[in-house]
DNA sequence: TCTGGGGTCCTAGGACCC
DNA sequence: TCTGGGGTCCTAGGACCC
């Protein structure tokens, strides 16, 4: 049986979110920003009508923004988490399986589900995630998953095909392709496009006459593989069940140059306790990592990058012992006089947490260690991330992220539930 | 003067993604 | 004044081994 892949999306998934939460600003252009309130990373067609691009820097744009009456936010990650879990819980009754791919894509695999009316089932699969969730969002239909993908970007850029595109025909592909700009597919980036752009590849048609050993020459196997993803040879399989994760950061800007070392320290056992979260979380430990911190690479502060590694005994995600390694790797680390813009911990080497090897200079029990680690997160799961912590993580926080701008969390706090007036 | 031929493993860095 | 955060995969090159 023939392969065939969706891969649905929100359009301006952030703004979209805002949205659905506020009628007003149904009319208004809306920009989520970054951590900080740094860039823009999510614009709704409006915001993109008026120049503003990804990454663009905010204070930058600031002024254009109230001139226009942009609805401006900062970044609300839990939720739009949250809005992405319900997306993906409608999702499950319409595939066979589904890859979760980002905060916002899913791969639906619905060969054999749906053989004749694709456009159909897409067109009502978009109208049931509109009406339960207030999402619009457009479904990109193809053989493979770099075509469904492309699929999907030309529905978002043809207003006239309502939102959905099936490329299953090779006849309807070529139709659009041909005059496909190449950085338009998955897998090729700047680099790439600039190292096919001298061979005289500019369109998706080009790509697909030229010859593959000269494509595998600038692109190596990752490009051989897009070549023939595009001609409808699947190579990229439905990961439907997720890897074990390989690595796992917490890393953050300051809102304010942090110059102190106490303060730095402060930071990265916040940082610390926070990646630990995310360890027990995912049912993993850490074996190996680092801290890191640096200056602002921009504004012309002396420069510096500083980073030592963890000493870490044994496999752990201990919120405790995690904080006093990343406190001692961070006191090494140190250099007094400079202004550090950014840290973080790095942990790049997990292991699953059920087979932890055991440190032949094990000095904690380990049982009531991990008991103590389960009442934290209860207490945090129960009132709320961050209510219950390590004095070592700082109170103050002069240099915690800013979110000058954030919405309620509508949908995951009891004191943030919008409010209907009837 | 002339200095083998494989393997494996690890790491750093590049490229790409959302 | 003010420029995000968090991932994955691939390759080259060095260290080491027989």
């Amino acid at each position: 049986m023939a392969r065939v892949y969706a891969l649905i999306d929100g359009n301006s998934f952030y703004c979209s979110c805002e949205r659905v939460f506020d009628a007003k600003l149904a009319k208004r252009p809306v920009l989520v920003l970054s951590n900080n309130d740094g860039c823009a990373i999510a614009r709704t067609s409006e915001v993109k009508a008026l120049g503003i691009k990804m990454g663009d820097p905010y204070f930058k744009i600031r002024s254009l923004c109230a001139r226009e009456r942009v609805a401006v936010f900062s970044s609300n990650y839990t939720l739009y988490g949250d809005m992405s879990r319900r997306l993906n819980r409608i999702y499950q009754g319409w595939a066979r399986e589904i890859e979760v791919y980002s905060i916002d894509e899913s791969f639906l695999y619905i060969a054999g589900l749906v053989d004749r009316d694709r456009v159909g089932y897409a067109k009502d699969l978009r109208s049931t995630v509109k009406r339960w969730t207030g999402i619009p969002t457009c479904v990109g239909i193809g053989p493979t998953k770099t075509l469904a993908k492309l699929a999907n970007h030309t529905a978002k850029k043809n207003a006239d095909l309502g939102g959905v595109c099936d490329f299953t025909d090779p006849k309807t592909r070529e139709r659009h392709l041909a005059e496909t700009a190449i950085d338009n597919v998955w897998g090729i980036g700047r680099a790439s496009t600039a190292k096919l752009l001298t061979l005289d590849i500019r369109t998706v048609g080009d790509l697909l006459e030229a010859d593959p050993k000269r494509i595998r020459m600038a692109m190596t196997v990752v490009g051989e593989r897009i070549i023939h993803e595009l001609k409808g040879v699947s190579c990229l399989p439905l990961d439907a069940v997720p890897a074990q994760r390989k690595g796992l950061a917490v890393t953050r800007s300051f809102s304010t140059a942090v110059t102190g070392e106490a303060k730095m320290l402060e930071a990265l056992a916040a940082y610390a306790t926070r990646a630990a979260e995310k360890l027990r979380h995912h049912g993993v430990a850490a074996v190996q990592g680092h801290v890191f911190m640096h200056s602002n690479k921009h504004n012309g502060d002396r420069p510096i990058y500083s980073s030592k590694p963890l000493a870490l005994l044994e496999a752990t995600a201990d919120t405790h012992v995690l904080i006093d390694a990343a406190v001692h790797a961070g006191k090494r680390a140190w250099r007094q006089g400079y202004r550090y813009a950014k840290a973080g911990i790095v942990l790049t080497d997990l292991v699953s947490a059920d087979r932890i090897q055991k440190s032949f200079f094990q000095t904690l029990d380990r049982d009531e260690r991990a008991r103590l680690m389960e009442a934290i997160d209860a207490v945090n799961a129960r009132f709320g991330r961050g209510s219950l912590f390590s004095a070592a993580a700082g109170i103050k926080r002069e240099w915690s992220t800013k979110f000058e701008m954030r919405s309620p969390r509508y949908t995951t706090r009891w004191n943030e539930l919008p409010v209907a007036n009837a």
